[in-house]
DNA sequence: CTGAAAGCGCTAACAT
DNA sequence: ATGTTAGCGCTTTCAG
């Protein structure tokens, strides 16, 4: 393994230009010497080193993928996505994960450009405000964002404004009026500024007064109490809760739980991402999900076009569908229409596409 | 960014091996020289390209990760520890990811290989009958295997026959007579039969009949007409099942609501692999956790000890230990004795350590 | 159809 | 202290 092409020259009685071509286009080359070649590269266990290639200048075929965390599932699916559709068109991935972090972010972006990847795929706290993606897009590598929800950048994502705004409208149609959103620590990503502001929509078209997100730390184990004031304090109390992502709701689920306050009966909830292992809670946690595994192929796919040349088509954002996720944890109140809930099937906004 | 070692000396009015030196070991330039190449470097945003270094022979600070899959929060939490360190210590990953296939198993660590990775950290489907890791062991790169339980390779694992014993002990002690193993289809890989094992191992110390595991396809959305048969007909039923991972525990908790089924008063669950996520179902699943961060952290220490040259220590397997969660899944059986149950505390086996 | 040689970006002797 | 040069593994003209 350690045998090099020329090794292979020796081994073959030809020159190394010769074995070179056996491999990158068999057919310039004599059946004979073709086949002898073969036999040496076999008997050497010769695989030649993408090194030597791709410091020729060639395509390094490699890709880097700048994520934020694996611990969210939702990364780890669009992962998932990108890695199914590489490892079949024989490149390879780099990852790094920034934890949120814009240094990170950065230091990643820096690293995988001097390694010479050949394309990005990343996902940060906030697309348009951000220089390294100008930086990107005047001296390169390629790259598409991942669930950046923006419309100045090669993006797939769904659209997360639409989303809220029909989940939140879900919500107002099973007669919900004190609907409050929570959002993680990270309250300054493009996405839960854009969920937030499809909530408020929602409200004010109903007639309704949104409030700011509250902001709920992530990792504590049980709610903060100024958080529990919120929820459980009076008769101005939230009936609903829009939660900006998943993990979220299914902390705050626990820790209304440990308040006694049960779902849906006293709180209903709805989540964001639909993952999977929502669907395994008791009540089913009801969510707007977003098809990660579809959004990791199309980034892969759209990135490979701007690579091939094609900027027209995969220059900007593109918006995949969302679904809505119905499950145990919503609650109707009480003389509640509901006419208006069916017929809102989860279209992306077609202006975006 | 395109810019080379050349242009910053052209630029500097010096030599490339000037600047070379200038950023690998300033000391030996002079400061006026060292401020001048910095300057052009500044000037022209020059990275050095790590191909070139890594073409050269030296280190290419390049790490292979191969993985089963991401869909299983047990290896993304176990990339996240490996990230973690790797990215502190200026190392990249390359990641890939085999869907327990052999052959995409032999694959990934190919192209690993091709590329020069200096190390190698791998979750293979069976590790001692592994002929790859033989080859690994003769002519490189060296490796460390996670999760794959063998005392015959370097590898981070939790000591699966023990902490299964535990399990099932526990178990026991709550007053549990007919318990049985459920695994996934994967029932082939080194854990799976380590796990089934230490159940039996626990059963036969009871004076228990152990039974054969049985199988369950994942991906379905109930439980199989014939699973379902062994679990709810007649007096000699199972009480407890005890899951060889999460995933599966939850997938089996939610086929037995569908058939009407209560966990735990009608049906115990024991699940393995401590996802965090177990503990925010309803009842919280009781679970023998595996510490994935710290195993992702503990096998790279292992590797860059390795690289390092100390082959003694780090050239066997090490048992990390594992805890026992006991949550709301797990009901005793009238007239059970919980005192065996205390006082087990989940060390590892320190025949292993 | 095959070989010789240049060069990708960099480091490390070896010279000066 | 700085420059010159060879060479890492490979692809690709350019000659034969």
């Amino acid at each position: 393994m350690t045998s090099t092409i020329k090794d292979v020259a020796a081994h073959a009685g030809f020159s190394i230009a010769t074995v070179s071509r056996a491999i990158n286009a068999p057919h310039t080359v004599n059946p004979v010497t073709l086949a002898k070649v073969r036999e040496a590269i076999d008997a050497l266990k010769f695989r030649p080193s993408p090194l030597g290639r791709q410091l020729r200048g060639e395509r390094t075929r490699l890709i880097g993928v700048v994520l934020p965390t694996l611990a969210n599932p939702v990364f780890a699916e669009c992962l998932q996505g990108i890695d199914e559709l590489a490892s079949a068109q024989g490149f390879r991935l780099m990852l790094m994960t920034t934890q949120y972090d814009a240094q990170r972010e950065r230091h990643a972006i820096e690293t995988l450009r001097a390694q010479r990847v050949e394309g990005l795929i990343l996902t940060v706290a906030d697309a348009d405000t951000h220089p390294l993606l100008d930086e990107l897009d005047a001296d390169g590598p390629l790259y598409v964002l991942m669930h950046n929800d923006t419309k100045r950048r090669p993006s797939v994502s769904v659209d997360n404004h639409r989303a809220a705004f029909d989940g939140v409208r879900m919500l107002i149609a099973h007669g919900h009026r004190r609907i409050l959103m929570l959002a993680g620590t990270l309250a300054a990503s493009d996405r839960a500024r854009q969920r937030h502001a499809g909530y408020a929509q929602a409200m004010q078209q109903a007639g309704l007064t949104p409030a700011p997100a509250l902001e709920v730390d992530f990792n504590a184990e049980a709610l903060a109490p100024s958080v529990l004031a919120h929820l459980s304090t009076g008769p101005a109390r939230p009936t609903a809760l829009f939660c900006s992502n998943d993990l979220l709701a299914m902390v705050v689920m626990r820790g209304l739980r440990e308040a006694r306050l049960r779902v849906p009966q006293d709180m209903s909830i709805l989540g964001f991402d639909g993952l999977a292992m929502g669907e395994l809670l008791a009540p089913p946690l009801a969510s707007i999900g977003t098809p990660n595994g579809e959004i990791g192929r199309a980034a892969w796919q759209r990135l490979m076009a701007r690579i091939g040349g094609d900027y027209a088509g995969a220059s900007l954002g593109l918006a995949l569908p969302h679904t809505l996720r119905e499950g145990g944890t919503i609650a109707a109140i009480a003389g509640a229409s509901l006419s208006e809930a069916s017929g809102q099937r989860c279209m992306p906004d077609p202006t975006r596409a």
